[in-house]
DNA sequence: GGATTCAAAATTATAGATAAAAAAGGAATC
DNA sequence: GATTCCTTTTTTATCTATAATTTTGAATCC
C-alpha cells in the first residue's frame, strides 16, 4: 500500500529535507552537498542522492547536471503558477469527489477548519488547511491526481511560510465555510468556483502584502 | 537551461528506459533488476537506481521499498484520470499561452497538424500530436505547467502505443484545424473547449472502441 | 587590474563487500 | 497429497573506498 511509511534511509532524508526546504530553514539557492547530508545523517553519499531525485521531481530542488543541486527559488511568477494549477487540478478532483461526500465527511471537514482558525501559528494553520483540501477531494479516487496536488500543496507552503514570519492571525476561513455549505446543498458549481478562486486567493495575497519585520 | 541535454550515465539510462516504457517493449508489472540494467548499459548500479527514482516520479514504474520496481500498470480508470488531468492543465496553459500566440506559431501548428496527417505509422503520428500541442501551449512561460504536461502525454502515449498496434490510419485531426482556427478568430473560449473536449475524447476512445474491431 | 595557470574541492561514477529482506525450493509432518 | 517449516538463493539496500571529470578558487604573472 502507499500508506506504508518508507523506513529506507532514502526516505526518512527525503521527509527531513522536504520539510527543512518547505519550512524556510534552508534558503532558496543554497547548494546542498551530497556528503554533508551523508555525515549528518550518518548514511552515505547513494541515498542522499535518491533523495535529491525524489525532491527534484518534487520542484523542491534543482539540480544542474556536474554543478549539484541547489533548493528551487521561487518567485511571484512561479507562486501564482502553482495557485492556478492548484485550482485547475482541485477543481477537477472536486467536481469527481462531490458526488461520493457524505455529511459525515462534510462535518468533519467543518471541525477540520475551526481547528484551523484557532490555529496558533502558521504550521498549524497549513496543516489544517491541507487537511481540510485533501479530505473533501480523497473521495474522487484519482491516485495521481491526488499526488500532483500534494506536490503542489507543498510549494504553496515553501510560499506561505517564507512570507508570513511575523505576527500572524488565523483568518476566518469564509471560503472553507462557502465550500461547505454549496457542497451541502449538492451545488457543485458554485462549490468548485469558491474553490478555484479560493486557491489562487491564497496564491496571490500574501506576498504582494506583508513584507516587515522578520521574527523567528 | 532545461534544453540541456543530460548527459550523465543516469540521464541517459533514465531516457532508455522510458522510452522502452512507453513504447511497450517492456510490458506493465515487469520487475526491473536493477544489477540487469547495470549490466546492459555498462554501468553500476548506482546510476540505475538514479534513473529508477525519476521514472518513478513520472510515474512509469511503481516502487515498493525492499521489494524493487515494477513497471507501472495502467488500468481504463488510470487512462481515464490522466486524460482529465491533460485537459484540465492544457485548458490551463492555453488560456495564458492564447494571447502571445502569433500567427508564424499557427502556421507551423498547421504544417505540423499536416505532417501527423501523413504520419506513416502510430509513433510518428503521436510524435507530431506532442509537437502540436507543444508548440501552442510553449508561449504560457510557465515551466512547471508544461513538465506536468509532459509527464501526461508520455503517460498517454504509453497507452496509446499499447491500444493501437496493429493497422493504423492516420485520423484527420479535425479537432487540431477547429483549435487553429477558433485562435486565429481570438475566439479563446471555443479553442479551450475544443482542446478540453479533443484530449478527453484521446483518453477514452482507443480503449473503449478498438477492441473488437481493427480497422477497415 | 585582469588574464592565465594550477591546486583543491565537489560531483559523478565504479567496484566490491555486507546486511537484510523476500522468493524459491525442498524436506518433514500431518 | 497437501501444508508447514526451514534452508538456500536471489535481490535489494547500503557502505566503503576510489577514480575521473568538472567546477571553483587562489595564486601568479604580465
Amino acid at each position: 500500500m502507499k500508506s506504508d511509511i518508507d523506513n529506507t534511509v532514502t526516505g526518512r532524508i527525503t521527509r527531513e529535507l522536504a520539510d527543512r526546504i518547505i519550512a524556510g530553514h534552508i534558503a532558496p539557492g543554497t547548494k546542498l552537498r551530497q556528503d554533508h547530508f551523508a555525515e549528518e545523517f550518518g548514511a552515505s553519499h547513494v541515498p542522499v542522492r535518491e533523495a535529491f531525485r525524489r525532491l527534484e521531481a518534487q520542484g523542491l530542488v534543482v539540480s544542474e547536471p556536474r554543478r549539484g543541486v541547489r533548493v528551487a527559488s521561487f518567485d511571484i511568477a512561479e507562486v501564482r503558477e502553482v495557485a492556478e494549477m492548484r485550482a485547475s487540478l482541485e477543481v477537477l478532483a472536486l467536481r469527481h469527489a462531490a458526488p461520493h461526500l457524505t455529511s459525515a465527511i462534510l462535518d468533519e471537514a467543518e471541525a477540520i477548519n475551526r481547528a484551523g482558525e484557532n490555529a496558533p501559528d502558521v504550521r498549524a494553520w497549513e496543516e489544517a488547511n491541507r487537511a481540510f483540501h485533501r479530505l473533501i477531494l480523497t473521495p474522487c479516487s484519482m491516485p495521481r491526481l491526488l499526488a500532483t496536488i500534494d506536490d503542489l500543496h507543498a510549494a504553496s507552503a515553501r510560499f506561505l511560510f517564507s512570507g508570513f514570519r511575523m505576527e500572524w492571525e488565523a483568518p476566518t476561513d469564509q471560503d472553507h465555510r462557502a465550500i461547505l455549505k454549496a457542497l451541502r446543498e449538492r451545488q457543485f458549481d458554485v462549490a468548485a468556483a469558491t474553490l478555484a478562486r479560493h486557491v489562487k486567493w491564497i496564491g496571490t495575497k500574501p506576498g504582494t502584502k506583508t513584507r516587515s519585520r522578520t521574527l523567528s
